[in-house]
DNA sequence: GTGTTTGTTATCAA
DNA sequence: CTTGATAACAAACA
């Protein structure tokens, strides 16, 4: 699951790797994945070049010299692999070995004019490529995201106001991209847990400290887990094809049935807005 | 065959 | 009008 550590660990790799190099051709082997017309999608990358990396939430945004970007979204099993001229796997969705060799998810291939690719893999089909001019980039900037963590944006006067007038729970707020962008299912449990607030408690009802906690725990949890290089629980794998290693770090996501870290009752797990929650009933109130 | 995994959106309800 | 809750999608695995 790709969340914002994951796809910022990603934007940094492939920020050393890819940029100003000229596009020579697209390989897609999946129609569905592009979201653009074959000949469109080809034919505005071919000669190109990526300029810049940008992000948003989850979204990856690459400016191409020609004008207009391309959106890049991994959803649930999204990767994108950079490989040089030498390397020629693509990296593989395989759970025990990230990196294998198998290219059978492999969806889209940009390839670049000193013989490096850029694999775009994705199991599910979930995730997708599309490019768009400047003025459409610009609204979905606007309409899709929330404050971004992370950013000057990211105040106590903008993220208090969100605590306002809301009935909804604590763990799909998190989840809720317009609102706040970037947390996926495991930032959200863990930042639930940092806050020591339990997901199922209604928004309106968090305490001004408890608000205070997550405004600080937020920006705590996603920056440790960018330092990790990220969580790899599925199928995640930096712009290299590498394991990310926060998954140890976790303090209730994936533990359920395990001892809390910190007071050492059993973690509990549920179901809450569609998803599976977990958290620490003595720590979190 | 069944239940599980989740990011996002469509759809329906209040 | 707003907001919320839920189903649906996709594919693989235990």
């Amino acid at each position: 699951m790709p969340e914002l550590p994951e796809v910022e660990t990603i934007r940094r790799d492939l920020s050393k790797s890819i940029l100003r190099h000229t596009i020579t051709a697209i390989e897609i082997r999946d129609q569905k994945t592009v979201k653009n017309s074959v000949k469109f999608f080809i034919s505005e990358l071919v000669g190109n070049k990526i300029l810049k990396i940008e992000r948003r939430g989850k979204l990856l945004m690459l400016k191409l010299a020609k004008g207009g970007y391309l959106l890049i979204h991994l959803k649930m099993t999204g990767q994108l692999i950079y490989r040089g001229k030498n390397k020629i796997v693509a990296g593989g969705h395989s759970l025990n070995s990230a990196a294998d060799s198998s290219e059978r998810f492999t969806r889209v291939i940009i390839k670049f004019n000193d013989g490096a690719k850029l694999f775009f893999n994705d199991l599910r089909r979930f995730g997708y490529l599309k490019i768009v001019d400047d003025k459409e980039k610009e609204a979905v900037v606007k309409n899709s995201f929330g404050i971004e963590p992370l950013t000057t944006n990211f105040t106590w006067e903008s993220f208090s106001l969100l605590f306002k007038k809301r009935a909804t729970t604590i763990k799909a707020f998190l989840l809720n991209q317009k609102l706040i962008s970037g947390l996926g299912n495991i930032y959200a449990d863990e930042a639930c847990y940092c806050a020591g607030v339990k997901p199922n408690r209604r928004v309106g009802k968090v305490t001004l400290a408890e608000q205070k906690k997550f405004f600080s725990c937020i920006p705590k949890i996603l920056n440790l887990a960018i330092k990790n290089r990220g969580t790899t629980f599925y199928s995640f794998v930096d712009g290299t094809g590498e394991r990310g290693s926060h998954l140890d770090f976790l303090k209730v996501y994936n533990r359920a049935g395990k001892k809390c870290k910190r007071c050492n009752s059993i973690i509990q797990k549920t179901k809450l807005a569609g998803r599976g929650t977990h958290f620490c009933s003595q720590c979190q109130k």
